[in-house]
DNA sequence: ACTCACTATCCTAAAAATGGATAGCTTTTA
DNA sequence: TAAAAGCTATCCATTTTTAGGATAGTGAGT
């Protein structure tokens, strides 16, 4: 057991002894290390009987050294220079970090924050790499079980996952989207026009998707979902054309539509729900880290220059 | 100053780290470490607060390392290795250690002693090397200028050279060597017989050689040196076919008596001095060194032994 | 709901470190 | 030769730190 050593000795002293040995020279020594010198002078005392070795020895124009301590001047120094290097708070360089950072997040959700970090991460850091994780039904664990650095999400972690941070990145309407030929297409869509049309809806872990069923229950209304996607990819595609309605974050919906022929409706007013947010989330053990939380501030500053 | 970052924090926390980044688990850590469980507890408080870091993080399972951690641990290891290593007693192994030893004395106290050690220590420390410094004056300085390891030598130091350890070797007494068809050699000689005789001196220092002189005053007499020399090499040539007679270490005496056509008397009766000590001089620097503790002990071994 | 396992905190007692003053020693200076 | 100066180690009272026992608080598993 390494302890045993270890444990018998003040490492502390070491410093002590350092400065000691080189100045050799007590009360200078106590001035170097903002010490009294009485201090000092205990502290030789106790470092000669820790290594049981005068290590320091008069003479008449001043100390010279034991033999033992001309050893241990010659170790001290790399050692202590090691010690500073370890317990020294990480240096993180962008010019040179070669980190690879993996982030998870819904397709769509990458699609619309990850391009213009990973575009200005690259210019100040072009050997950090990234790897998009697909994400499985719920990217909290994965946080958890550190798969990924960070994962964008709408969702709030379902149980007391307290080891998470999470930084709102946008608040977002929610609006409709339907094809430019759809029956409520060029009309001001009322309430009751909002749920008596079919529902689209995208509902990747099953869960999250309640709130628009919860603002029409305080209505007294209540809509039909026909179609249920796993994923935002093939959505343009089932809606044109079609009599379905998705609602869906604002910029999703603008990016959905770009090039279809489809269209972008407000809700109706009385069904207004809470705009939608998304988060960065990232596990505790991430949150001191130089690299990560450099990187939080770059993804911030894009979110909010662009 | 490289003490500004090394004295914030606890070198020895580092010790409890270790362990508890192992165990990620503080009761089994404290166990380890012989503290209780509440001590590392606050120990790992204060880790906490140094690297302002969780470092172990909670989690449904039990404590996972934070990124900072991880770093950390991968480096404790080695360098609480590194530490042991630089604060445990140096080890000496006979068989492999190829120290240069170097030593003085007297040719007559090196030829006398230091070949039975030489032979002695070469059996057990084959790569040991060995150098017989020729000595100055003073032998007392060279040790305190680190210049030889030992020093053979029948003197006291004359100042307070405190950082001077010895240990004596051999009393001898001292006798009377002369020629042996010198007039006094088969007679028993009186004391005057030996205060009116010529003698001869054998004084490398200048000094120490009073002991007789302060005998004989003793007795209200006085002598006559005729002779004195820096060396006892050509002591038997002086002496042969002489009317001198040198008062020397019996041991010395016989050296120098051997092959040659002279005798060794006994001092007269009322003038027996106190027997003459050789001691073996070292610095305190060595004291503790276990290479010369060894070596100290081998002579001893010689010593009383043959 | 209850038990079990574990960590962090409260409290008090014990231990350690600190700084000022000073004794004791040696060298240097007058 | 005596006085002064420089330096370290020790004494003392005080402050700071650390320790362990008891326990509250938390979450997991039954």
């Amino acid at each position: 057991m390494r302890s045993a050593k270890l444990r018998d000795i003040d490492l502390n002293l070491l410093v002590v002894l350092e400065v000691l040995l080189s100045e050799r020279h007590v009360s200078r020594a106590a001035e170097r290390l903002n010490m009294s010198q009485p201090a000092v002078s205990r502290a030789l005392g106790r470092l000669r009987e820790s290594f049981n070795d005068p290590l320091l020895i008069r003479t008449a124009t001043g100390f010279t050294l034991s033999s033992r301590a001309v050893l241990l001047q010659s170790e001290l120094d790399g050692l202590l220079r090691d010690i500073e290097r370890v317990i020294e708070p990480p240096q993180f360089d962008p010019a040179t970090d070669d980190t690879l950072i993996r982030i998870t997040g819904l397709d769509m959700e990458v699609g619309l924050y990850f391009p213009a970090l990973v575009k200005r991460v690259r210019a100040l850091a072009p050997n950090m790499r990234f790897e998009v994780v697909r994400q499985e039904l719920d990217s909290f664990p994965m946080l958890e079980r550190d798969e990924v650095h960070f994962s964008l999400s709408g969702l709030a972690p379902m149980s007391a996952e307290h080891s998470l941070h999470r930084r709102a990145l946008e608040e977002m309407n929610v609006v409709c989207l339907l094809a430019d030929n759809h029956a409520l297409a060029h009309a001001k869509m009322s309430a009751e026009d909002y749920a008596n049309t079919p529902h689209g809806l995208v509902s990747i872990t099953g869960r999250g998707a309640g709130s628009m069923e919860q603002v029409l229950a305080a209505h007294g209304l209540k809509r039909d979902v026909a179609l249920r996607l796993a994923g935002f990819t093939s959505v343009a595609d089932f809606l044109e054309d079609s009599d379905l309605v998705f609602t869906l974050p604002k910029r999703l919906a603008e990016r959905i539509a770009e090039g279809r022929r489809l269209l972008i409706r407000p809700l109706p007013e009385p069904l207004q729900a809470a705009p939608v947010k998304f988060y960065l989330y990232w596990h505790e053990r991430y949150h001191h880290d130089p690299r990560m939380i450099w990187l939080r501030e770059q993804f911030m500053e894009v979110i909010f220059t662009t």
